[in-house]
DNA sequence: TTCCCTAACTTGAACGATCAAATCATGCAT
DNA sequence: ATGCATGATTTGATCGTTCAAGTTAGGGAA
């Protein structure tokens, strides 16, 4: 049996009151040096550990950070989630705090899901993935004062009042699309999502901009479809199909460039549906997912360590003590995997 | 701002003490049917949640159950540990709990952060993964009487202590091989992990049961390596260049198998290196990862989320009242997805 | 009637920490 | 010597809940 230690066991041990344990512990400048060493030595000896839900009556903090975790969606890109609360959760560690997981589907059950959280466990704050234009999590939590950090930029509103970091996805399909530029490419196809998803409308923008710099235009060379594999293979196809001249293709996804790889393979290999044979083209991917990894696709990465390490900074300034902190945004570069894809 | 509705509100406005409140929500029984109606209505009208921070308290109960999240290890088989995650909490969340994350590299870094947690949070009970042989962190938890549940048998001890729920990997790779055989292939070589892994010689024991039903050897059948996708490639080539009858391969997990698909396909696409032709090989993997998904590859599935929905079960019953009872041992079958590859 | 028992509910204390206010020296200016 | 800041420490109250013991009302047996 674990024996619990008090902060009045240390408080009598060490000859001092509870108040005294408490600031060596919380605001050491307000102690005598020797008390504090003599606390702190006590402390040691009997391995006392603050109580959390103790703390967390009196002072309202619980320390906890709440995090949303998901069903591997299409299971290729579901890994940027995993990855990201690893991150999360080795930083929340460092700064004092843990990660407390919750799931939801669909952004009124997960603002439910913020209200149960809230009543009971009451975490200090949440991390929110994936916002998109009109995300109602976002406004539930800023009504009621809750902080919050999003992965995701705040894609309505330029001047957002909580904080955000975000992958700049368009830096990423420009380098991408360089890249192939640079290896003697001139047609470049993109294979993206339909309009509308700020997301993806901001990959397909850094692919645009880095052909527009060197002069070519983008007319019928762009393809929007579902994030899946089959309809990643689908457009690719009519996409190739209808201009020959085609030797390239950006993916807003890991998903639609294996899609697009299919089609792009020269003849199939056996195990691999299909096997209708086509011109070799070259395929970018984004994410850098485990797939990407496997097949040696060449995929755009996202430093979700970073994002999550960051998040979780923002966080926890304003949680101790710079309450009134203006937001910060944080846009971090990604980076370019090159693999035999392309 | 949330306005905090104690259980002392919800006496007031309904006309009885505290704690005819709290035995309303706690105990009904113990409370007169009118007035339980009459409570009810008020906690409702309200919105009272319950305090987990007091409660735990008084109770000392937390009704947190705190899950490692790994790293995506070799970036392939981390699914599985994300898809337990979320079986967990989407579990833990019915039983009204909640799941609490820490991570640790090794097992005594693992155990360090038990007692961080212990100290702090004071979790109700831990779920482990992935155990092996002389496993030190379960006998921590066990020489100090904190519950827990381990997804991974007791390898060393048939008769451990403490509950925990598996997935027959024998079974898994037996089901492979014997779809193997009925497709007519003979003779059917087998890839895995080292000697000594509990979960990696009971995958081969599996395959080498099938062969065994009829009639059928394993000598100079099989070879073990690490577990990654380059030493599985290379393995794969060293079995089948020294046996050339050998026509199907089962193996220990996905990364092996894709190693082994790079050598097993007919000449392989462009975007793969090596192409080093070979005659057609069927392959199986384990896991059913996304990868196997993306490229078509049969592999045994582990029902994941059936694991995490028993892991919180067996904790839950234990942990609500039943705290003698004696342990359960839960041994799940797995699944054969079969795709293109076999 | 008196007494006891039980069901239903109430009261006071406690869990372990921190906040706010009180106490106690100590030094320094008046 | 008196008063008064200032620094260091202590005391009492409190967060919201549940436990343990206490109270009250109503019934039935003696």
């Amino acid at each position: 049996m674990a024996e619990k230690v008090t902060i009045a066991d240390v408080a009598r041990a060490a000859g001092v009151s509870r108040q005294t344990v408490s600031n060596t512990l919380n605001t050491p400048e307000v102690v005598r040096a020797e008390t504090r060493r003599r606390v702190l030595d006590v402390v040691e000896e009997l391995g006392y550990r603050v109580n959390q839900a103790a703390r967390q009556m009196r002072t309202g903090r619980s320390r906890l950070i709440a995090a949303r975790i998901d069903p591997e969606q299409d299971g290729i890109n579901g890994s940027v989630g995993d990855r990201f609360l690893h991150g999360l959760t080795e930083t929340a560690a460092r700064e004092g705090y843990r990660v407390l997981l919750y799931t939801a589907d669909g952004d009124d059950a997960e603002t439910a899901a913020f209200d149960d959280l809230l009543g009971a466990y009451e975490p200090d704050a949440f991390v929110l993935m994936a916002t998109h234009h009109g995300d109602r999590r976002t406004s539930w939590l800023a009504e009621r004062g809750v902080p919050f950090v999003t992965f995701g930029r705040a894609w309505s509103d330029p001047a957002a009042p909580h904080c955000w970091v975000d992958v700049d996805g368009a830096a990423g399909t420009e380098a991408a699309t360089r890249h192939l530029l640079a290896q003697g490419h001139r047609r470049i196809g993109f294979l993206g999502w339909p309009e509308g998803s700020g997301v993806g409308d901001d990959r397909r923008e850094g692919w645009r901009r880095a052909l527009a710099e060197v002069g070519l235009g983008v007319t019928g060379l762009h393809r929007e479809t579902e994030d899946d594999v089959a309809p990643g293979e689908h457009a690719a196809r009519d996409l190739l199909d209808r201009d020959p001249g085609i030797t390239a293709l950006v993916c807003a996804s890991d998903s639609l460039a294996l899609g697009a790889l299919h089609v792009a393979r020269a003849p199939g290999p056996a195990w691999l549906a299909g096997g209708q044979s086509h011109r070799p083209v070259a395929v970018v991917g984004f994410d850098d997912t485990p797939v990407a990894k496997a097949i040696g696709l060449t995929s755009v990465r996202q430093p979700i360590a970073e994002v999550a390490s960051s998040c979780l900074r923002l966080l926890a300034t304003r949680l101790d003590g710079g309450a009134g902190a203006p937001p910060e945004y944080l846009l971090l570069p990604p980076s370019l995997v090159v693999r035999a894809s392309g």
